[in-house]
DNA sequence: CGGTATCCTCGGAGATACTG
DNA sequence: CAGTATCTCCGAGGATACCG
């Protein structure tokens, strides 16, 4: 996923929300605001690492907002920005999909067995 | 993304549709049935393997349908299933999204200034 | 507490070659 | 033509440690 292949506007968004991460981290954020700590504990398996470049890679895109509060301990507060939230229907929307089309998948042989 | 660490259908549908490819396959068949040589044409940097493996992906979704037709050479047709044309909305809106918030990532400061 | 840098590993994905 | 197998390599991402 480094370089764009089209001019797509969909290759873009999906540069975006690709990989484990960034849905999940909207789906978190869209109870409200959120400190890193409590993202960490809402997604106990992210490493402290990739958090930090998940959040930032949605900052980037315009979904979150990064708000931080001088003093000590550190203090910031993560939010799904305007385009995040007009961006949190559309998500949900192919997760009805995915659950609507559950019976297609079913058909498919266990390859397992 | 190789195991799920929430019972979330978001994730799930993120697992199929996450990467380069995905997107782009369902773009390309809803122009209508595609061929494996059509659609590495369409996409000139995928390469043999990884298309093979999409498509299986794909397949097992539920989104695309593989029809083989015996003789030789081989011969081999990719549909959208229906499931595969209802999804095609859903992720036409994540790209209008995308440009609609163009501005708001216009925002961000150069950071490669 | 939140962020970054460093190191290291493991698997995703390319290239190639072979089969039906 | 379409698909699979093998080999290889690079980089995404985990663990750890240190700074503001």
């Amino acid at each position: 996923m480094k370089d764009l292949v089209s001019r797509c506007p969909i290759e873009e968004v999906m540069r975006v929300l690709s990989g484990r991460w960034p849905t999940l981290l909207i789906y978190y954020l869209k109870e409200g605001t959120k400190r890193f700590s409590e993202l960490q504990r809402d997604n106990p398996t992210v490493s402290h690492r990739m958090l930090s470049l998940e959040l930032r890679k949605l900052e980037q895109a315009g979904i979150v907002e990064r708000t931080v509060f001088d003093g000590y301990p550190l203090r910031v507060e993560y939010d799904l920005t305007r385009a995040g939230l007009d961006l949190v229907p559309l998500i949900d929307a192919l997760g009805d999909w995915w659950t609507e089309t559950d019976d297609t998948r079913a058909l498919v042989p266990d390859e397992k067995a």
